[in-house]
DNA sequence: CTCCAATCTTGTCACTGACAAGATTTGCTC
DNA sequence: GAGCAAATCTTGTCAGTGACAAGATTGGAG
C-alpha cells in the first residue's frame, strides 16, 4: 500500500471522475455535490476544483470521455447501420452515467474541444449508417433521422424506466434488436 | 389594483407553478431554486412549501399537470397512430419544460396518484396506437415500442439540441412529419 | 541543492432546502 | 356578526453547497 498518507493523491482527476460515475449511477447527474465527490476520493472539499474549475468542469470531462468511448463503440460497428443502432443501445444500458451526462448539454460546457472532436466522430458514424440503409431513395436525410431517433428514443425510454420491460427481468438488447428492426428493416436477422 | 399588499396572495400554488415552468424553460428542469421561485411570486422564501412540501413536490405537480396535457393532446389524435406520433412530438416542442420534468422521473414523486392517473392515460392512447399500426400482424410489440421510440427520440433530440435541423429557423413539424412516416408507413399522406 | 509550479488544504461567503414557530386571514359555525 | 379553527404566509434558523482566496506541501527541472 504505502503511499497510503502522501500530500498529494496521485491520480485524484481519474478518483474524482470514477466517483462522479459512481454517484451519477445511483442518483442521476444532479443528485450529488462536488465536497461528496471530494469525500469520497479521500481530498479536501476544494481540491477538485484544481482539474476541473467548477461542477460543470466535472460533466464536461466524463461528457467528453463518453463521447469518446460512444465514438469507439460506434466505429466498431460501422459499416452495418443496423449494427450500430444496436451497439447505441447498447452504450447507453451499458454506460448509463456517461450517456445521461452526454445528451443533456446545458450540463457542461458544449464548446469544449476535445469534447466537440468526439461528438463530432460519434456523428460522422451517425451519418455514415444513415446514408447506407438509404441507399438511393432520395430521403436520406429522413430515413437517418428516423434511424437514430428510434435508438435514442428506445435507449432513453429504455433508462427512464418509462418501459415496462425495463422493470422485469427482460433481456434489453434482444428487445432493442426487435424494435430497430422495424425501422433497420430486417438487418442482420 | 386594489388588493396589491395583501397577506395571502390568492393563487400562489399557480404562481409557484407558473414561475416554475418559466425557470425550467430558461435553464433546466435543475438551474433554480425554490426560493428563486418565491422571489418572482413575490413572497417570502418559505411559502412555496405550505403547497408543495419540497421541490420535488413542485416537480411532481409539474409532472402531473404535464401528464395531464400530454393525455389530452394524445386522446385528441386517437384513432390516427401517425397523428398521434405528430401530437406526441408536438407536445414535446410546444411544452417542453412539461416534458423535460414528466421524463426524468427521479426528479419527482413517480407514485403520486394523481400523477400517476393521467400518465396511464397517455399510456392507453400509446398502446391503442400501436395495436392499430401493426394490425395482424404479430410483431405488435415490437411495432409499438418502435413507433413510441421514434417518436420520442425525435423530440429528445431535438430539445437538446442534438439535431442540426434545430440551430436553424428550420419547421419541426415538418421533418417531424417526414421522420415519422418512415416508421408510421405513409399514414395520411 | 534550490527554486518554481503543480497539487492539495484551510478558511470564508453568499445561497440553498428544509424545518420550526409565530403572525395574519379566511371561512365556518352558531 | 362574533368567535374560532384551519389555511395561508412570514420570520428565523441550521447544516450543506459551490466558488473563491490564500497558504501549505511536494516533486522535479536546472
Amino acid at each position: 500500500m504505502g503511499k497510503t498518507e502522501s500530500y498529494h493523491h496521485g491520480n485524484l482527476r481519474r478518483a474524482v471522475l470514477d466517483a462522479a460515475l459512481a454517484a451519477i449511477e445511483e442518483s442521476g447527474p444532479s443528485g450529488w455535490s462536488l465536497r461528496e465527490l471530494a469525500r469520497r476520493a479521500g481530498v479536501s472539499h476544494a481540491a477538485p476544483a484544481h482539474h476541473f474549475g467548477d461542477k460543470a468542469g466535472v460533466l464536461t470531462a466524463v461528457a467528453a470521455e463518453g463521447f469518446e468511448l460512444f465514438a469507439g463503440a460506434l466505429e466498431r460497428a460501422a459499416g452495418d447501420p443496423y449494427g450500430a443502432g444496436v451497439a447505441y443501445v447498447r452504450f447507453a444500458v451499458d454506460h448509463r452515467a456517461y450517456f445521461e451526462v452526454m445528451f443533456r448539454p446545458e450540463l457542461y460546457r458544449a464548446d469544449d474541444p476535445e469534447l466537440a472532436a468526439a461528438r463530432d466522430r460519434a456523428g460522422a458514424v451517425l451519418a455514415a449508417s444513415g446514408r447506407k440503409l438509404s441507399r438511393g431513395e432520395g430521403a436520406d436525410r429522413a430515413t437517418t433521422l428516423a434511424a437514430w431517433s428510434v435508438a435514442h428514443g428506445f435507449a432513453s425510454l429504455w433508462l427512464n424506466g418509462a418501459l415496462p420491460e425495463s422493470r422485469g427481468e427482460a433481456d434489453v438488447e434482444e428487445l432493442a434488436r426487435e424494435v430497430l428492426r422495424v425501422v433497420f428493416g430486417g438487418g442482420a436477422e
